[in-house]
DNA sequence: TAGATTGTTAATCGATTAACAATC
DNA sequence: TAGATTGTTAATCGATTAACAATC
């Protein structure tokens, strides 16, 4: 299959994970896995890799396995992790200075170009090297940052307007932390990263566990 | 339905959706509400929302629909969002620090207890009004506080180590904030929290975006 | 009563996994 | 060549959605 149709976010969700744990090998200076070795490894069920590479083409050497390295750029090069792109983070409270100095963003090449609050106490204080702006601002401000990526870190209260803005704006993509859903309009796309949600979740689990 | 079977995760997580919106709801005084009306306001198809709850029991009137505080604190409830939980957070770097001042964990009665590293630069400091503990003492400690559920928010080549510890500690629970797979002992419930690869996943369907 | 809406069964859809011919 | 492992098709599994009798 040369040109991908729809691919499942499933699939989108464990091509991350693959990339991760290929970076991990090459530093072991592994060469080669099969599948098999990789179910062994991450739990994530053999055929099901094979399967979702399928989706972008042909990776592999029957009889042989992955090479390591071609894999963990050919998988790059699908997600768009082998080029820099330009994020800007929505909300410097506790949760969005946390993220901007996550070292793990930069490492994955999503630049962080700058960061917006509404509070004129922090406007014009540095977070990280970042100077805080002015998020009434956003639109003029992004027109030269060009930014499509945004990461919501406002309060509940706060986000559906701030996505607006920042769709307004040109952001594509906004990476949500409020515990809210957000309506955006046709072409913007949304993740939630809800881990109020996760631990209500686990929550219920745990009680499942006590029950019998 | 009298006792749930298994639950599906999907519904667990929206199960957490609807309480947030029912919290709304109550808050703008509207007493009942449709699955009609969910499905117009969240997105959730209404046939969705009646199956979520069937896994639970019977809790709308035919013909008229769901009282609204009625099934926000039978949620509540089925999630043990009622009561008080103990959490811990391992790992006191910009992202655990966030989270011990994150008002949402409190308000869903996600109360933290403990906040430990293994920094000793950080070991006897405060953030929020919690003193960090030396991550070296964690089953010592735990022992009296009894948390059942843990934040993971160490780097990720701490995070397996630090499960294990946790797992040691008593910990049932782990939110697992670091990009990596843990490998966890039977009866541990591990939930992770991955937004690099939320922003993986948002980075291909934004390249996709392009394309055409 | 007539209209509205539930809870649940059945149909549909999509994702996961098993099986295997092709191929190194 | 014989053994290993791929890529892909087909079978299975599970979740979503539509349809509708029961009921307020």
């Amino acid at each position: 299959m040369n040109i991908s149709p729809k691919v499942p976010i499933p699939t989108l969700e464990r091509l991350a994970t693959y990339l991760r744990y290929l970076i991990d090998l090459e530093a072991s200076s592994i060469d080669t896995i099969s599948s098999t070795e990789v179910e062994k490894q991450t739990g994530i069920n053999a055929a099901q890799f094979r399967k979702d590479l399928s989706y972008f083409g042909e990776f592999g050497k029957p009889g042989v396995g992955y090479n390591v390295v071609e894999l963990q750029s050919r998988i790059a090069r699908i997600l768009q992790i082998d080029r820099d792109q330009s994020v800007i983070v929505l909300g410097a409270g506790n949760l969005g200075s946390a993220l901007v100095g996550y070292p793990g963003l930069g490492e994955q090449h999503f630049n962080i170009v700058g960061v917006f609050d509404q509070s004129p106490k922090k406007i014009g204080q540095k977070i990280f090297h970042i100077e805080i702006s002015d998020i009434a601002r956003l639109k003029e401000i992004n027109a030269s940052l060009q930014a499509r990526i945004a990461i919501i870190a406002v309060p509940a209260h706060a986000a559906q307007s701030v996505a607006e803005s920042a769709a307004d704006a040109g952001v594509r993509a906004l990476l949500n932390f409020a515990p809210i859903i957000l309506k955006v309009a046709e072409g913007v796309v949304v993740r939630n990263v809800s881990f109020l949600q996760e631990l209500a979740v686990m929550s219920y689990q745990l009680a499942l566990d006590i029950r019998r």
